[in-house]
DNA sequence: TAGTGGTCTAGACCACCGG
DNA sequence: CGGTGGTCTAGACCACTAT
């Protein structure tokens, strides 16, 4: 059973959908939704922040709230594992393992990891795909508490996250992600069936447990023709707000 | 007079700098920390909320929060005007004008902008710099009701969105970004002095008022090597979407 | 000035984690 | 199992917006 507050934003968001809440019109107020919904200010509160979290409404003292949009710019893509996001966009998730092989901890490797330079850490080469597509490649690096068991997957895991976590009860918890753009080396044109040179969108991540405890960092890099990066923002504060020209 | 919350919020900030609570360690439970500051465990929960979304701390129903990290990067959640976030990183902003001239609406205008098509916006092809180093090309088209103003300004503006605020109390209150990469055109690697072909990092964003009427769009495309961008994530906690083309 | 969202309180119960 | 964070309530006052 899903929180209450939740239920709340599902349904905001559905009535946001069929046109309720019209794009650039008005919530009611809070408390007009509390009433109605029969709870109190505070859940509806809950409720209305991840829509506006979501980039759906925006929100300011003293005003009615604004309804922004009425889709997530392609929902759910929310930042998880390849496999569960290909999943979430109806897709399949592929991918093979091109290369795995155990290396010395580089100074790089051992800076992000928390680990001393020198130990060996599994460097596994990943081609993932869309419907058989390529649209990515993995360069990652783990930890050495986890490398043997990354090791033994089988070549083809759909989703190492997914089989990491039933065989070790190992969670990613947490991702640093830095993005930018590189061009495609020999390597990588070659397996994303591209021209040397091409741009391709790079995200270089580390992922952790809950407690902060790096797990593996990883270069990807995206067609980007297939796959972008989408976010929303608002202004925190009225700091730069000034009404009216004299 | 900042909200007690956010005073709270930066006290934790500076302890967790200091290494009162190191990398690794755990947070204070709520009520020890309501009892602390003498509030009520609400609005320490509102203080830990902030920093959990900066990625300074971990949160896990049932147990104690964690610390991931002692600093925080530029984030997208407050992603600003460039010449505010220049300023952010301590560095000068510049920036001078290519071109401008008003064309029809494109129907990739219309649709962005909520127009109609075939009415004349104002085009800005602006190059902008930090510390004078060109690092990023902006395509921009302004509403018709907003481009004479922009028109008017100086080519050498340094700040477009303070100067618009100025003089029409004009807010630019909530952003949508669309990151991918592109190989530079001709002009693109002439502006940047970068060779043609050369990955950039593109992102396309709409800007709007508080009601969600669109003020512009832009086509902006930054030097990978000079600019990228920062993202935390944390499970069930997301501000980045990934979508795919299409 | 009336209405609205932002802040804050002081409780309560539950779901979950850890030893 | 005790401790902790997640959820929820029913108030109160303040800062700000809109008219």
């Amino acid at each position: 059973m899903a929180a209450r507050h939740e239920q709340i934003a599902a349904e905001l968001r559905r009535a946001i959908r069929r046109e309720e809440y019209p794009v650039g019109s008005r919530l009611p107020a809070e408390t007009e939704l509390a009433a109605q919904y029969g709870v109190s200010r505070g859940t509806v509160r809950q409720a209305v922040a991840a829509l506006t979290a979501e980039g759906l409404i925006g929100s300011r003292q003293g005003a009615r709230r604004v309804v922004l949009a009425d889709h997530r710019s392609q929902s759910f893509g929310e930042l998880r594992s390849f496999a569960q996001w290909a999943e979430a966009m109806g897709r399949t998730a592929t991918g093979h393992v091109v290369s795995q092989e155990y290396r010395p901890a580089t100074a790089e490797d051992a800076a992000r990891l928390h680990l001393d330079q020198g130990v060996p850490l599994l460097n596994v080469l990943r081609v993932r795909g869309l419907d058989g597509e390529p649209v990515l490649i993995e360069r990652t690096v783990y930890a050495d508490w986890i490398s043997p068991t990354v090791a033994a997957l089988p070549p083809d895991c759909a989703s190492v996250t997914q089989r990491l976590n039933e065989e070790t009860g190992l969670v990613f918890a947490h991702g640093e992600h830095v993005i930018d753009a590189v061009a495609a080396g020999a390597r990588d044109a070659d397996l994303l069936a591209l021209r040397r040179t091409s741009p391709l969108l790079r995200v270089r991540r580390v992922t952790t447990t809950h407690d902060g405890r790096p797990v593996e960092w990883s270069d990807d890099r995206y067609r980007p023709d297939a796959v972008s990066f989408t976010v929303h923002n608002s202004i925190a504060n009225n700091a730069l707000v000034r009404t009216t020209a004299g």
